[in-house]
DNA sequence: CAACCATATAACTGCATGCTCATACGAGCA
DNA sequence: TGCTCGTATGAGCATGCAGTTATATGGTTG
C-alpha cells in the first residue's frame, strides 16, 4: 500500500470539514481556559467552574464537547466527575500559535522603539 | 531578561482570545480550501474562485481575513491581485490535526475488522 | 472617453452556537 | 424516604458570521 506523507495539500473537502471542526473546538476562549486549567492535572467540574469563573451549565457543556471530540476524558469519582486531558496534542497546537503570535506582536512593537 | 518557554499554561484570558481568534480563522472549510489551493504556489482571485467553486465575493472576503491575520500576503499584478502563503505554519497546524484525526479514525475502523 | 475585466465592499439573510435560566438526573447521606 | 450536592440537559435569547446579491472601485483596452 503506497503511503504518502499526510499533507493538507491532498485532502477531500469532507476531510477539510473534519479538520475545520477540530479547529473550531479550539476557537473558543472559554474552552481554551478549560484546557489550560487541566494542563497541570485532572479536575472535577466544580473546580473548573471556580477556575474559569463561568457558569456550571456552560462549563459542563464545553466539557461535553471536548470529551466527545476525544480531547478530554471523563471519569466518575463518587459524586464528582473528573476531567483530564486525553490528547496532549492540543498543547502543541496552542504553543505553535502562541509562539507565532508572540513573535508577530514583538516585531510590530519594535516599530515603536527603533 | 528571564525567558520561560512559551506555554499555554500561563496565558492571560486576553492572550487566549488572540489564540482562539487564530484558530477561528482555520475553523472554516472554505478558508482551508483556499489555503490548500495556495499550497503549491501563488494564485490570483479568479484562479481561487475556480479552484474552490465558491462565489467571487465570498472568496474575496475570506482572502481579506486571512491577509489581515498575516497568514496570506497580497500582491498586485496588472489587473490581477495575487495571493500567496505568508505564514507556512498553518500547514504545520493542519498536518498535526490531520494526522491525529486520521489515526483516530483508523483506530475506530479497526474495531470492525478484528 | 467608453466598455470591460478583476477585485473589493456593502446590505441583507439565515444558520450556528455560546450563554443563561431553569430543571432533571443520580449519587450519597440523614 | 426525603434531602442535598454535583453534574447534565433542554429551552430561549442574542450574537457572530458565512454566504448571496448587487454595486462600487480601479485598472486596461478599444
Amino acid at each position: 500500500m503506497p503511503r504518502k506523507k499526510l499533507s493538507p495539500a491532498d485532502l477531500s473537502p469532507q476531510a477539510l470539514e473534519l479538520v475545520a471542526a477540530r479547529f473550531k473546538l479550539l476557537a473558543e476562549p472559554m474552552r481554551l481556559r478549560l484546557l489550560q486549567a487541566l494542563h497541570d492535572g485532572e479536575r472535577n467540574v466544580t473546580q473548573l467552574v471556580e477556575a474559569t469563573g463561568a457558569t456550571q451549565a456552560n462549563v459542563s457543556k464545553h466539557l461535553g464537547l471536548l470529551c466527545d471530540a476525544g480531547i478530554l476524558r471523563r471519569r466518575k469519582d463518587g459524586m464528582h466527575v473528573i476531567y483530564a486531558i486525553a490528547d496532549p496534542m492540543v498543547f502543541e497546537l496552542c504553543t505553535l500559535v502562541c509562539t507565532r503570535l508572540h513573535a508577530d506582536l514583538e516585531r510590530k512593537a519594535a516599530h515603536f522603539a527603533p
